[in-house]
DNA sequence: CAACTAAATTGACCTTGGTCAGTTTAATGA
DNA sequence: TCATTAAACTGACCAAGGTCAATTTAGTTG
């Protein structure tokens, strides 16, 4: 039984995603076209849509990888030891959502369907940013900063919905009080992650 | 100089309202298809498209105007003499616009849109509410229900954002604590409108 | 009423995302 | 090397939203 050839279709993935990083930072990603993107790329458009389940999923895919690559800064950065230091350590993740009106709608949209329907990268990421939320209280837990009433995998859950969506607030509140995303947002984070009695 | 015609307009752009409300309650919004509309209606496509901007135009009139029967109802109910009492009052608008996840999404896009190219009926019903919000919240400012240190016309713009943006919120967290998209929000709502210290 | 003209409407046409039955490619086993 | 067959790809085609130059409708004026 003949099997994984595999190579090829890696390679055709790769010249897809390429052609489109190219495009969308000259075009942005509403003048992004199919057609473009697999003239580009010299395959035929079914080729793409084979690859991605629709245009936003392909571009989901390079957002996801632009995630990993501030979860591991985040990471990198270690265990925050104050509820002030996590809200910092969110800041550029926050800026990099809420800096592109079409970033922050794709992922509103990835992260309100089901798993299967979401593409691989995003779902990771999300994964792994639970999981960084959650060691992240756990360890402000111990040291007292947060509250204990609730567990940190449903805080982090909370924070990762919260993130991936609420960044809107900002796209709205044009207020001269909150100048970047996380001033927008402090209020309510705090709240969320308040301290113990 | 020939001038207003406007009658036969009149007619026309609320026989495109109704067949669309029609279809909508039939199909769901994704269903509903511009050919079927201007068909219902009897006029050419090009008719619509000079009623409303796009397509997502012509339906948020329609929520524009089931939105304004929600503000009826909340401006009859009085002014609330606790916070607790606001918080309830807001219930029934949450639950619709967390009724769907279409209209969620199509109140998003209106409301990060710049002001002329947002629909006028949705326009509206947001500067009314950003004016109820506000003259509620004086009020609970006056009982000393809610901190002074910010101007209410402020915290209601702050609140209106949050309302039609962040039960997305609610979309995200299936949480068997958060039955209902006002018991997600509740927490935020309580930190943004915090009580004197 | 007839001419005039702005308002209103028309519908052929376009753009673009997305589909799928058919074709080509290449890994495998004999 | 050659037959086999799953993987990969193709491109004609479709669906559906949106455009706009041309046409019709109907107030207004003389």
């Amino acid at each position: 039984m003949p099997r994984q050839p595999q190579k090829r279709r890696l390679e055709t993935r790769a010249k897809l995603l390429e052609v489109t990083a190219e495009l969308v930072s000259v075009h942005g990603y509403s003048g992004l076209k199919v057609d473009d993107v697999v003239t580009g790329a010299g395959v035929a458009k079914g080729t793409l849509f084979s690859h991605f389940r629709d245009k936003d999923g392909l571009l989901a895919v390079l957002i996801g990888a632009e995630v990993m690559r501030f979860l591991d800064e985040m990471e990198a950065a270690g265990i925050p030891e104050s509820r002030e230091m996590l809200l910092q350590r969110l800041a550029p993740l926050l800026d990099y959502v809420a800096g592109d009106r079409v970033i922050f709608d794709l992922l509103l949209r990835y992260s309100g369907s089901t798993g299967t329907e979401t593409d691989e990268v995003i779902t990771e990421s999300f994964y792994r940013q639970i999981g960084i939320w959650a060691g992240w209280i756990a360890a402000l837990q111990e040291a007292g900063e947060v509250r204990r009433d609730c567990a940190p995998d449903f805080l982090a859950e909370g924070i990762q919905a919260f993130l991936n969506q609420v960044i809107a607030i900002w796209f709205c509140m044009a207020s001269p009080n909150t100048t970047t995303p996380l001033e927008a947002l402090r209020p309510f984070l705090e709240a969320w992650l308040a301290p113990p009695d």
